[in-house]
DNA sequence: CTGAAAGCGCTTACAG
DNA sequence: CTGAAAGCGCTTACAG
């Protein structure tokens, strides 16, 4: 089998107590012991059991990452590596490995996450979404077990340490752009309604509106459920309304290159017929035609700062909750242009 | 502190031992008695405790997804995301999990892989990637630890367990395309060498020129080394030479519209002037301007067969190596024109 | 069909 | 400064 530490405290003349201390830089051993040790453990290829040792210290070094409903959707979702490369930056730098969930709908999930917790797989999870009625969010609030959420909780948020950007003002700011471009019949297409990010954004719609004295038309609102990709019949019925948009904001730059493509075989270019905001700055968007206008909200960051703040939450238990708002910037390319 | 096995015995007066008979559902035990057992777990919240199994069971169906180099760097590759959703898949139904490195470097990566195999934190380890003098490949190889790669190993192929495309075929067909709407001067724009992805395409692109009878060109290879993104400066190089292409191999969709702008930014339009050929076939290709042509290498299934070779090998410690090769198909769209 | 005992590979008071 | 012993929460031969 492999090499224990009774091993190496064989070799080395010394008890496995000690060999466990030289591993743990305990101060109390001599130099010279640990020089000897640590000179067996090299010469044996010594490595300590990950397994034995979360036992004993109750500790895994290891952050659970849990996606929404689906792992296989998450995946598909461009928010997904870029959040994650985020956290794995802070992971990284504070010695935590990181383990993802594969649950395929929401029930497993919550599983996945209740034995990740109750089986002590991970010391910390984050949480890379928020929705409303979410019972693995229930469960964790309840359970006292560290965790970090991205995005703002549905309910009492300052009960809960999250990272969220100002979604009802990025909104907001994007919708106020068109007006100042002078469109007034602006389409909203979002995410689901059960996240709360979407919720915001479509608040922030609602806000540059009636500050704008528009009228809000419930007809020109629509919700991506679940999936990333954007139905073209929908796109179809909105543009053949009796007074169609001459402006749309989507959640996504991916969305919305699908949606600029159906709107072309409809005979409707961006930006000269339609404006286009999104949301997500993809890397790509710059170099596409046309380059899509598109609030960067610092996707990296987010991930980092969930990490960061999960990190301290499993080194002090008792730290109080709270938050961090990320910063975003409406980065303006071609892809709006002035309604005349 | 958490309810154990103990626990759980006390109350459901059996010996610790019967619980966990329960658990494992062993057919010695009386319905009877799982039924009052399982009763009590409910009752109690009983949920076991991982890294005692794990450490007693010496497994922890938990499967180890390496990244080439740097994390940072790969989360950034759209292959990523999209292979992982495929080994997900496998391990979802197999139940197991999935445990990321986050390593800056090849060194932190083979450290990590090092501590993960002897440390037995993971029953299997998928590589993502392939390379020449891979020191983390090397390690594995003569560790006999359950481990299969994305991508053909560099050396004695038939002592490993991998999956592939076939990456020479497809890059001839790639460059075939061309040639037969009348391309001769046609650039390549590669990842690193050092990756056999790499070769074995320029192999192709090769093989494909020779076929045609058209002179290999130093001047028209580009590699790109470790980023995602490629280098402007090179794209002025290249269409100044004497004798610029008129088509383009890149291996990557979003590489080809970066590169695309570049050229735009030239005044050289695609398709008209120049034609492109591109790796990856990425979600929004086909919706975007120009609608990219791309060879589609089934990512998913990539990691799809990976996770399952992985699954076998962890099952069946003694089967035999072998490798599947992953179908590829060239998606004809519009970023090529026959050249006059 | 079930239990008592040993053991997985560590860590950590408790002694000395 | 170091060791012997107990214990983390499980599993699994070995008995009966």
């Amino acid at each position: 089998m492999s090499v224990t530490i009774k091993d190496v405290a064989k070799k080395a003349n010394v008890s496995p107590s000690t060999v466990s201390r030289v591993i743990a830089n305990n101060p109390r051993i001599t130099e010279e012991t640990k020089k000897r040790v640590r000179e067996v453990m090299e010469e044996l290829g010594y490595y300590p059991n990950f397994q034995a040792r979360n036992l004993v210290a109750n500790k895994t070094n290891t952050i659970g990452i849990v996606m929404a409903n689906s792992a296989a959707l998450s995946f598909q979702n461009p928010f997904f590596p870029e959040v994650l490369r985020g956290v794995s930056a802070t992971a990284h730098a504070n010695q935590y490995g990181l383990y993802l969930t594969t649950g395929a709908t929401e029930e497993e999930v919550y599983n996945e996450v209740v034995s990740m917790v109750q089986g002590k797989r991970v010391d910390g999870i984050i949480l890379l979404y928020s929705k409303e009625n979410d019972q693995t969010i229930d469960y964790l609030a309840n359970s006292s077990f560290p965790f970090t959420i991205v995005g703002r909780p549905s309910v009492n948020p300052n009960q809960f340490t999250y990272v969220d950007n100002n979604n009802i003002e990025n909104s907001k700011e994007a919708v106020q752009h068109l007006v100042e471009l002078g469109h007034e019949k602006i389409a909203f297409v979002g995410g689901s309604l059960d996240f709360v990010v979407s919720q915001d954004r479509l608040t922030g719609y609602k806000q540059a509106l009636k500050k704008a004295g528009i009228q809000y038309r419930e007809d020109l609102i629509f919700h991506q459920e679940m999936t990333a990709s954007i139905d073209q019949d929908s796109v179809i019925q909105l543009m053949n309304r009796s007074e169609p948009p001459t402006a749309i904001v989507t959640h996504d730059d991916l969305v919305a290159y699908e949606l600029i493509r159906y709107l072309e075989e409809l005979k409707i270019t961006v930006p000269k017929d339609v404006s286009i905001v999104s949301f997500n700055n993809h890397k790509i968007s710059e170099h596409l035609r046309p380059p899509l206008t598109s609030v960067d909200i610092s996707i990296y960051d987010l991930g980092f700062q969930a990490s960061s703040l999960l990190i301290d939450k499993i080194n002090q238990p008792n730290i109080q909750d709270t938050h961090k708002i990320v910063s975003s910037t409406l980065i303006k390319r071609g892809s709006c242009r002035r309604n005349n």
